[in-house]
This record gives C-alpha cells, structure tokens and sequence, in this order.
RNA sequence: GGCGGUGUAGCUCAGCGGCAGAGCAGGGGUCUCAUAAGCCCCGUGUCGGAGGUUCAAUUCCUCCCACCGCCA
C-alpha cells in the first residue's frame, strides 16, 4: 500500500465512439472515478485520465452512411462521452481525444523514434480480412469463407505493412510479469497472459495502407500508410501527459494505474508492456521509467442473466436507470454488485432491491434518526463529551471507535486492491455498528430521565461523529449524499480522509434534520401479488389492443413432464413443461385447484416469451394458461393432440 | 482440441487440512428516535460426482460431469 500524500496517476480505456455510453463503459469510468476521488481524499497528489478513441474502419465507414466527415463524427460522440461523464459527475482531469493534434504529435514522435531504433521493419501479409472485425483470419477460423463474427464474405489481402519486433520481448515480458506478482491484477488475468505467452509471441502489425484505410495517424517515416488502431489508442495514456520529456509526463506517469475491461486485456497487458519497453531502450532510459505499474482489470457485466448486447438495448437501458434512481444510488450499485475483476449481472429487481436494504434502510434511515435524535433531544446541536461522560461512552457498545478503525483498515485494504465492493461492505459494516449503537443505547430512554442528560448528550455527540466520518468515508463512492451529510453535521470546506477519525472533531456543532436522502423506491419488478398463473382478468373495461400486440405474446402448446408443490407455499406448483426442443419449469398459482399428478402428461398452453419471474425462490420461465370464475378454475388444454412447442395464436 | 477457472444454503458468494459461514430472500419476536425503517432470533446444506493421500478432506491429489474464460 503506498503511503497517502503520493502522486497517483489513473486512465480508463479510451473508449470507442462508434457506440454510445453504456453500462459497461460507465462501470469503468465510475470505478476510476471513486478511486480518483479515494486518492484525493488521501490527500494524493492525482491525475484520473478518460477519453475517446476515434479513429478506424469503422468511423470512416459510419461517417460515410452518415454523409458526414469522420472528423464530423468523432467530434459529435465524442461529445456524448464527455456530457455522460459530466452528468455522472465524474472528476477527470483531462480527456483525450485520440484525433488531437497532442495526441498525434507524440504517436508520430514515438514511432518515429522506434523506427530509427530499428524497432519497427516492412513486411508481407497476406490473409482474409474482414472490414467489420477490421482483421484478419487463418484459414482454420473461416466459416464457410465467411468471417465467423458477421458471416460476412471475407476479402483476400497481401499487402506490405510495418511491424514491431514485438516477438523478441516475450522472455523479457514473462520475466517481468512474474517478478511482479500486481502488474496485471486480478491474478486471473495475470495468469491468462502468462499461459499466453507459452506460445510464441508474434510481431505485431502496426500500419494499415491508406488505399485501404485513411481515416489514421500517417506513419511518419511512410505516408502510404497510417497507424493501426491500437498502437495508436494505447499511446493516449502517455499522448496526454505530453509524452516522455514533459514535465506532467515525467511526473505522473512513474504512477500510472489502467483500468480495463477484460475485453481489451491482451493489448494491454502485452502490446503496451512490449512498445514500453521498446521505447525505453530507443530513448536509452531505464525500463523502470517507461513502465506502467499495474494493470487493474474487471469482469464483464451480464443484464438480467443475459449477455451485454447493443442490439437488444439492454446495456442502453441498463445505463438508464442512473436517471431514473439517481447518480449516487447507480454508481453504488455497479461498485457493490460487481465483484471487482468478476463478472457480474445487472438487473433492476437486484438495483432495487440494494438501493431500498442498503441505502434507504441502513444508510437513509440511519442518517434520518440520528440528526432527528439530535434535534429533538439535542436541540439540534453536539457537544464533545467531558472526562466523565467521556469515559462513560467509551465504555459503551457498540465501541464506534473501534468499529471506525476496523473499517478504516478494512476500506484501505480494499482500495489497495480495487475491492470496491469490499470497501462498500466495510463502510456498511459501520453504517449497522451505528445503528446497532442507536438502538442498544436509547437515547429517547435517556432523554426521560433528566439525571441522565450527560450520558444523552454523549450518545448524541457519538452519533454527530459517526454521521461526519461517514460523510468523509462516503465521498468517493456517494459523492452527492456524502457532500449532503457533511453539510447536515456542520463539515464545510474540502473532505479529508485524515478527519476520518474518532472523536476528531473537538468544537461542538449544529446539526440539521437530514431525511430522505434515499427514499425507498416501489420494486415495479416483481410480480404483482399472487401468482404467476394467469388468472383471468375480471370481465369489466379491458382496453383495446392493436393486433401487433396480441403478436408479441409468444404462446405455445407445452406437455407437463413433471409437477410439484413449491415448499412452504400454499398456491404454488412447481411445473417442468417440455416445448419440444426445451424443458421449462414455469410456477402456477393453481395448487389449490389441481394435485401436482392431475396435470402430468397433459398439453397445456403456456406464454413462452414472459420475461422469468423468481416465485418462493423458484424461477418460473413463463406462464400457463387458465380460466376461472366463481373460485374455479381450469387450465387450458388442446382439444386435438399437438407436438409439444406448437406454436398457438 | 490445448491451457486455465468455477461448481458451498432458495439467490449472490466467502471459507480452502481441524465442530460448514455471511448478506439477501423467507419465518418469528421486539423497540418507537427514524424513510412500514432499526435491532434480536431462526440454516441437517450428499460443500458437483467417484476414487485416493491423511489421525482428520469442502480444503490436497487423480479421474469424471456441468458451466465459463483464454488460445487454436
């Protein structure tokens, strides 16, 4: 752990704008931002780096559909990157652009030095290309000479293009990966590159012909050609630090921290360390002042069980709930839920369900009765406590003194580590040692006896001090809520984590009510009470629908394979339904009307398309089809036989 | 096909030689300061399966199964 007061330097990706900010995106961004905003509260001196990377195939292209130039382009999403993060409220410092003139500068510089270092050579591929993918294929990946990815027909290329002699550091990259055991952290991901580089590293192809593709950084040695994407976006790291020579560079960049998806793992945990290191032995200096220090890097998020997928719009209207629920509540949950290097999923029910347990009941709620305890018993102020109450208190449990420096310790480690769901849980810890405190110690019990008052007063002291520590801990992650907290304890002016510390205000304080910081919010997700049969709907003013969206309801014959009652419920049966190509189980509120065996090798009908719904645990991957009147009721069944999985309209 | 990972309570996961754990969900109780919040109590689970090592295996080893990742 490095000691606080030292200087910090963070990047997330530069992210590609031929896409709009999603979820993904603004996971990464949000985690380098609490960590930014963790360093600054240590007192670090930091740099936190985002951007955009913009040039490519597939910009040229997307700006040619759009009649507009590619710069045209990249400077509107680029655009859209820039607002997302402003509205998230994260705290870059700079944003680069890999289409500025700084950026290109120190991308020509660099190649230009490796080139005259004999670094870089011309030479001849030939391969299938695909212009989507915009790379080559062996033979071996071709489907049906068509790319695997699009299945769209491949184009045969041999063209002359530049390499680096990438190959002749792999010995130097495993050394240096093993002798630092966190150059690439998560250590499953430090291991993967390792049991990569078993194989044989190859050179890497580094320029693109311009009769192919314009839109790219000119080699500076060829004009003929331009700078294949990735070595030209992995320069921005150090491009916008003014590159090697720079007064900024030189002083942050011996810091540097990346923060990536494991999607984009490989080009930087070998790519990067290898032109690194080439650059270093070009400009002769030690490889120490060339290398990043670690590479931080985090799982995938999956959306309601699901993979992430621009089409379907689930990681569009996964980023939207930051709208609907609050920066604050959002950035809280992506850092709580996803275990950091993990993957995770994100759905709204799990988003609901942590936003109402964890910060409107243990967080809201705690800060709403304890400034409304100081104002009613306090008279809406806290007074530090003398020797006697003072030792009184002291002797008091919950000991929030030592549950402070437990999640102290706690929220270093994690932090250190990148654990942000770990230090959330530390602070949490501390949330509930508070509102055990408030219930062990009663002040409104206190507050009857008028002997008393000194041990009141303390209690209240205890918990305006638990409220302003908190309000230091809670910044880099809540930075809204947190500022609201300090604000209702009295703490103006800058948060600093070395006030993080019990008792560490000696001045009394007013304290101003603080409610609804986190309302608790309706859980529109789960089903409506009852069951997940269909019970019809009463026969009074059913609106009319269009055609169209009758269509949309999947319904198909399914045959009962297997029936049960679900544990504990007294509606519930638990079915196994077969569709034919697939089994189901789908759960029926109908246990009072049917015996599981009644129903064992009938054709039903059931709505296969419901989005799955979690019934007593159980997860119930559609609903079966039912009548009822008078308390009655009946399951639909086909009249003739049908294979199951017919489809029904 | 090669390499690696994972499989533990209804769900999400921690533990990784010494009496199986947490949070959530569910059930019960309780306080009244508070956002119908808080707090307390409630877990007998073939620790994926089969073998092996060991006084002792969820933990170490081998094989198998399932899922996932990287590579080809």
């Amino acid at each position: 752990m490095t000691a606080p007061g030292t200087t910090f330097y963070l990047t997330t990706p530069i992210y590609y704008i031929n896409a709009a900010p999603h979820l993904g995106h603004a996971y990464t961004t949000i985690v380098g931002d609490a960590m930014a905003r963790w360093r600054r509260l240590r007192g670090d001196d930091v740099w936190f780096l985002t951007g955009t990377d913009e040039h490519g195939d597939k910009i040229a292209q997307a700006a040619a559909r759009a009649g507009v130039t590619p710069q045209a382009l990249a400077d509107r999403n680029s655009a859209a990157f820039r607002e997302s993060w402003k509205q998230l409220g994260v705290t870059n410092d700079d944003f680069i652009r890999t289409t500025e003139e700084r950026h290109t500068r120190v991308v020509q510089d660099i190649l230009q030095k490796l080139w005259t270092a004999g670094e870089i050579y011309l030479g001849r591929y030939g391969g299938h290309y695909c212009s989507g993918c915009e790379r080559f294929y062996t033979e071996k990946e071709i489907v049906d000479g068509k790319c695997p990815d699009h299945q769209t027909p491949l184009t045969w290329i041999e063209e002359e293009n530049y390499f680096f002699r990438m190959s002749k550091y792999q010995d130097w990259l495993v050394r240096t990966i093993r002798e630092r055991p966190d150059f690439i952290r998560p250590e499953r991901y430090r291991n993967e590159i390792l049991g990569f580089l078993r194989d044989p590293l190859q050179d890497l192809s580094i320029s693109r012909p311009k009769t192919r593709l314009e839109w790219g950084i000119p080699l500076p040695f060829d004009d003929r050609y331009v700078t294949y994407v990735w070595f030209d976006a992995l320069i921005n790291y150090v491009s916008a630090l003014g590159g090697p020579g720079d007064a900024r560079f030189e002083k942050y960049w011996p810091h540097a921290e990346h923060l990536i998806g494991k999607d984009i793992l490989k080009p930087h945990a070998v790519y990067w360390p290898c032109m690194l290191k080439a650059l270093a032995d070009a400009l002769g200096r030690p490889e120490d002042e060339l290398l990043f220090r670690r590479l931080n890097v985090h799982g995938y998020w999956n959306i309601g069980g699901h993979k992430m997928s621009k089409s379907i719009g689930n990681v569009v209207e996964a980023y939207a709930l930051k709208d609907t629920y609050g920066n604050d509540a959002f950035r809280y949950f992506v850092m709580r839920e996803m275990a950091f290097g993990l993957d995770a999923d994100f759905s709204e029910e799990a988003f609901v369900a942590r936003l109402n347990a964890e910060l409107a009941n243990d967080l809201g709620n705690l800060v709403s009765r304890a400034t409304t305890l100081i104002a009613t018993f306090g008279g809406g102020r806290v007074q530090p406590p003398d020797g006697v109450s003072g030792a009184w208190l002291a002797a008091q449990p919950p000991d929030l003194a030592v549950e402070l420096a437990k999640c102290r310790a706690a929220v270093d480690a994690a932090m250190d580590e990148y654990a942000f769901h770990r230090a959330l849980g530390a602070i949490w810890d501390m949330v509930g040692a508070v509102n055990r405190f408030v219930d062990v110690q009663q002040p409104w019990a206190l507050a009857k006896d008028p002997a008393r008052r000194p041990q009141l007063d303390a209690v209240l002291w205890a918990l305006g001090e638990s409220l302003r520590v908190l309000g230091i801990i809670l910044a880099p992650f809540l930075p809204d809520a947190a500022a609201r907290i300090r604000q209702a304890v009295d703490q103006t002016g800058e948060a600093k984590l070395a006030d993080a510390t019990w008792g560490g205000r000696a001045a009394g304080a007013a304290v101003q009510r603080l409610s609804g910081l986190f309302p608790r919010v309706e859980d529109k997700t789960k089903p409506a009470a009852g069951t997940g049969a269909a019970t019809a709907a009463p026969a009074t003013e059913t609106p009319r629908i269009p055609k169209d969206h009758f269509a949309r309801v999947e319904l198909r014959v399914a045959e009962v394979v297997a029936a049960e009652v679900v544990p504990k419920s007294k509606k519930l049966l638990k079915l196994t339904v077969s569709l034919g190509s697939e089994q189901r189980t789908v759960v029926a509120g109908i246990a009072e009307h049917y015996a599981p065996g009644d129903l064992v090798g009938k054709k039903i009908v059931v709505v296969a398309n419901l989005e799955p719904a979690k019934l007593m645990g159980v997860e119930s991957q559609g609903m079966i089809l039912a009548g009822s009147a008078d308390g009655r009721l009946a399951v639909l069944t086909v009249d003739r036989d049908l294979p199951p999985g017919a489809k029904v309209s």
